[in-house]
DNA sequence: TAATATAAACTGACCAGTCAGTCTATTTGT
DNA sequence: ACAAATAGACTGACTGGTCAGTTTATATTA
């Protein structure tokens, strides 16, 4: 009867959410997301096949609404450094919104042994080459000077996430603070003066 | 007699390094460690406290190491962006010649709940600290334009961490290769024009 | 009435941590 | 010189709590 409003299984992956981000994969125990989510470990199980792929799931569903945002936010965007700018973003503006999904990638999914390990290099590799395609599409057209695009799509992604983190951790600096500070800053390192337009 | 060579406090730090930095924390069992050391799971506990203990002493250990190669580079130097990029270079080329303990900081030693989340808090903020002191000082001495000394350490960091990371699960890119694409990257993005001295 | 969904009790592998005892080296007493 | 006593380093079998995953029973829905 409605008791709570969603579905057993989204109120399962709420409570996964809450839980593992503020205390990490191990700490987080399925009877505790049983209890939370007002269901059971038999639902959980019904629902999920083990603790890995429910943590998987909830990092691949961020991932996935990252990869939309930023590629619904470019297309509208001529080619070259205004695309990059509006990525990073777009990004920026996404971790912004969703903090605890946000630690859960940024945070949680690190050093919990070689089986996760795959799956978040995976994510973050893609994000890199997202970035890279980007860069060298403006180094193409002119934008900016050659530069080692691995070296810098790397670097950008980890000053991104480094800010980020320190937001999710203690509230500062807030989203706008690094949209100001951050974006102009990573221009800067390849050399785009961005042209604050009318 | 002189079976291995160093004591057995050194061998199981040894082989902690070793196994912890392959497998993380979790996978990794104090019974794997006391084989690996030739040693002992009761010699384990006579020398360290306890799991956590031991693994953190790996992680103070080489901040430790990080920490006085980077004043003993600096102290030379005059005041102002060369200390900056003098402490940058100093970093990096630590993390070039330790990859294991470079591993355990950057990776293994995240995501592992909140006990060790502050101690890694710990040792990340007082890197940040140390580069925004650094960078305070250039703006005041007018090497550089003022900026947001806060959100670039923060940037600039998880820039240093994440490109190194790279390098430690991949081989590339290589040290040389980051400190020639990152440092001059780094210092364009607080629009430093590093002077290619003679 | 059969499939689907949920609840709750149960199982057992696992592994950090313990501890009674051994081994080796150094010190003290005669 | 050499027992005897003390201390420090080390061993490894054992234990007990924990928690992912299973099983069984019950409810809901179509």
């Amino acid at each position: 009867m409605t008791e709570n409003p969603k579905n057993t299984k989204d109120r399962i992956l709420d409570a996964a959410m809450s839980i593992f981000s503020r205390k990490g994969y191990y700490d987080t125990h399925l009877d505790e997301i049983a209890v939370e989510s007002e269901s059971s470990k038999g639902s959980i199980y019904f629902h999920f096949p083990n603790k890995e792929k429910l943590f998987i799931s909830l990092v691949d569903q961020f991932a996935d609404v990252i990869e939309r945002n930023v590629t619904s936010a470019i297309e509208a965007e001529p080619k070259g450094m205004r695309r990059v700018q509006v990525a990073i973003e777009a990004v920026l503006d996404t971790f912004g919104k969703y903090r605890r999904p946000a630690k859960i990638l940024l945070v949680q999914a690190v050093g919990l042994g070689n089986v996760f390990e795959k799956k978040r290099m995976e994510v973050t590799d893609h994000f890199a080459e997202l970035i890279q395609t980007y860069l060298e599409e403006a180094i193409e057209i002119g934008d900016i000077e050659a530069v080692d695009t691995e070296v810098v799509s790397h670097a950008w992604m980890g000053a991104i996430f480094n800010v980020v983190i320190q937001w999710v951790y203690t509230g500062e600096p807030n989203p706008e603070r690094i949209m100001d500070a951050l974006v102009p800053m990573l221009l800067n390192s390849v050399e785009y003066k961005s042209s604050k337009e009318s």
